[in-house]
DNA sequence: GCCAACGTTGGC
DNA sequence: GCCAACGTTGGC
């Protein structure tokens, strides 16, 4: 069964552009518990992923994207050259997942944060809500068939 | 670049 | 196991 996310990359990081030239890539640097979670264990190929470009003016979605793999260990825990290296964790109990993720389409617009919280149909969103940081959350179908049409009008 | 809201860490 | 200190996220 098909389920939604939303997922957030700062686009000086990662954007959709990079995302769409590159095809598809490992989401790696998440590096908490419960977005960690959503990815182990709730994840599953063919899942559809609201791409969302965070700390940038103005936030917002921007495009789509699939989730092409099963959850794996997220091996930049472990390279001390990463961002993300990690010490507290090691290949033998790999503590951090992630998932590849595939780009799908760019929209024709962005639908910004702003948008979103004005959108009558979105007031239950969870990216709307304040002080709301997890970068992989649920999004239920409802509210991605609505962002998926504002993205494309 | 500020800072509110959170999550994590570590002393006790 | 409490909670103060600290670090991070991310909108503004």
């Amino acid at each position: 069964m098909t389920k939604y996310w939303l997922m957030k990359s700062e686009p000086d990081v990662y954007s959709i552009d990079t995302l769409e030239s590159e095809g598809k890539t490992h989401w790696e640097g998440v590096r908490n518990y419960q977005a960690r979670n959503f990815m182990r264990d709730e994840m599953s190929i063919g899942d559809q992923v609201l791409f969302y470009h965070s700390n940038t003016k103005p936030p917002g979605v921007v495009g789509l994207a699939e989730v092409c793999s099963e959850p794996y260990p997220d091996f930049t825990a472990w390279d001390k050259k990463s961002p993300y290296f990690d010490p507290k964790t090691d290949p033998e109990s790999p503590r951090w997942m992630m998932v590849d993720v595939a780009y799908k389409e760019t929209f024709k617009r962005l639908v910004t944060l702003d948008e979103l919280k004005e959108h009558p149909d979105l007031e239950e969103m969870l990216v709307i809500r304040r002080g709301m940081r997890l970068s992989v959350q649920p999004v239920d179908k409802d509210h991605f068939d609505t962002v998926l049409r504002l993205g494309k009008q």
